[in-house]
DNA sequence: GCAATAGTGTCTCTTAGACATTATGTG
DNA sequence: CACATAATGTCTAAGAGACACTATTGC
């Protein structure tokens, strides 16, 4: 040990250093289209991600995640922020963190370790952009075709572990919330847990959700400022009773 | 758009690039020391992690994570393994990739982005190590020390947020197994789970894990060539049954 | 027979899960 | 009055949660 080490003796320069810290983002959104026919009927959703067409070298003309490179007097995370931003327009939404991306020559400009972000956007946030769009150079697919595409580096991976999360998330937190607006029924809901896990399934979601003492808590009726049952006919005939989040976060234990 | 730019026009130096790019690990380790008394009886468990003293600048003098710079050749991932291995001897064991931190400023030595990683080491294979110290260069902290200690770079807060995932996967996987031997008594595995879970309290705990029909699967009794159950007596007079983690991985969800 | 851990009996109230049924109101 | 969504009724089997109780055996 040398403990006259400090910072005139220290010599930054000795090894090789990065090219690189850019960050990925992976941004969803769940698109709902009005199903055809006369009768009021809950739309059609699906789940979409954000693409963009790369201009330059690398993977030129392919698609790929929005994203660049981090400057020094920023975090990471800072930097998706920014990028998403950019990309989308929009600030205030969910944006999380997931995985390091760091395999050797996964970028051929050099050694490039990626940082990889999901953001999870309400279709209302993008619609303003729809419009703005430049001879779709940016695009949303649906996330099946987006994985059936090449995607430039190793952005079908990130694609995929994103998708992973989520899916996981959905589940055991609140994210659902993302989706909806403030104030939504149970079969809208519902129907966003389904469109981000196909397998979910649940017979008797209504009793569960709004019934079940454990679960209690998770979401609210709605109620006006007489106190009255706030209601929706947005999609049935027959009204259906508002909820919203409380803000409770369950947690989960495979032991209790 | 300039689709004539190809890996010729290319000019990578033209911004700021990291200084480096390490792997930080959080290795937690269990001990268990035996009750004074003469009565067989649980050992006293607590939650541990391994640091190291800083022998150069910046932070000479200083408790720290074990970690090191990442190589071009290597994922950071790989990187963390390789440093397990130095620090620890051991190759076998659970690590998990958790979070970046790339506060501006954070190392003094330059940009650095620290990828953290946690790591789950069974006693066992610490013991051939303790006596090796090095004039206690490397040591085991008790959790509660090490978060009021003083740590280089912004460790404690890696600390606390490893800290914070680990009892979160604790609750919802199966993790406790990488701190148990592979059969172990109900007693053991409750222990365990209170260990790194202080809050955690379950009067019934024996039925709902072997007799609860959506938690049946998770352990099974261990029993010899025989056919007949194996038991234990090495914590108490009566005999507890072992059991063993079949590799179920339960999914947990909010909604169900 | 005490200490320390392992494990069972028993009770009440709640929940799970399945299915059938009713409610609503516009086209 | 058909349709699509919303919500309730009803039943059985299972589980949660609490607490008292028995089991084992080295010391």
């Amino acid at each position: 040990m040398d403990s006259q080490d400090n910072e005139t003796t220290y010599h930054a320069g000795k090894y090789r250093t990065p090219d690189g810290a850019p960050a990925d983002i992976v941004i969803f959104t769940i698109t709902s289209t009005e199903k055809q026919g006369t009768k009021k009927s809950l739309p059609h959703r699906e789940l979409q991600l954000l693409l963009i067409k790369r201009k330059q070298w690398p993977f030129a003309g392919q698609w790929a995640l929005p994203g660049g490179f981090s400057r020094e007097t920023e975090t990471v995370h800072e930097c998706a922020r920014r990028e998403l931003l950019e990309e989308t327009g929009v600030a205030d939404v969910h944006l999380e963190y997931f995985n390091v991306y760091s395999t050797p020559k996964r970028d051929p400009r050099g050694w490039i370790i990626s940082h990889a972000f999901f953001a999870l956007v309400n279709e209302k946030y993008l619609e303003k952009r729809r419009a703005a769009d430049d001879a779709a150079e940016v695009r949303l697919f649906p996330v099946r075709e987006a994985l059936s595409m090449e995607l430039a580096f190793d952005h079908r991976q990130i694609v995929q572990d994103a998708l992973r999360r989520i899916r996981e998330k959905m589940l055991t937190t609140t994210i659902a919330k993302q989706f909806l607006p403030g104030q939504f029924t149970i079969g809208e809901l519902y129907q966003v847990i389904q469109t981000v896990c196909p397998d979910f399934e649940e017979p008797n979601f209504i009793r569960k959700i709004t019934s079940t003492q454990s679960r209690k808590g998770l979401i609210e009726e709605v109620k006006d400022a007489a106190g009255q049952p706030l209601m929706s006919n947005k999609y049935s005939q027959r009204a259906a009773q508002l909820y919203c989040f409380t803000g409770l976060e369950p947690q989960l234990s495979i032991y209790s």
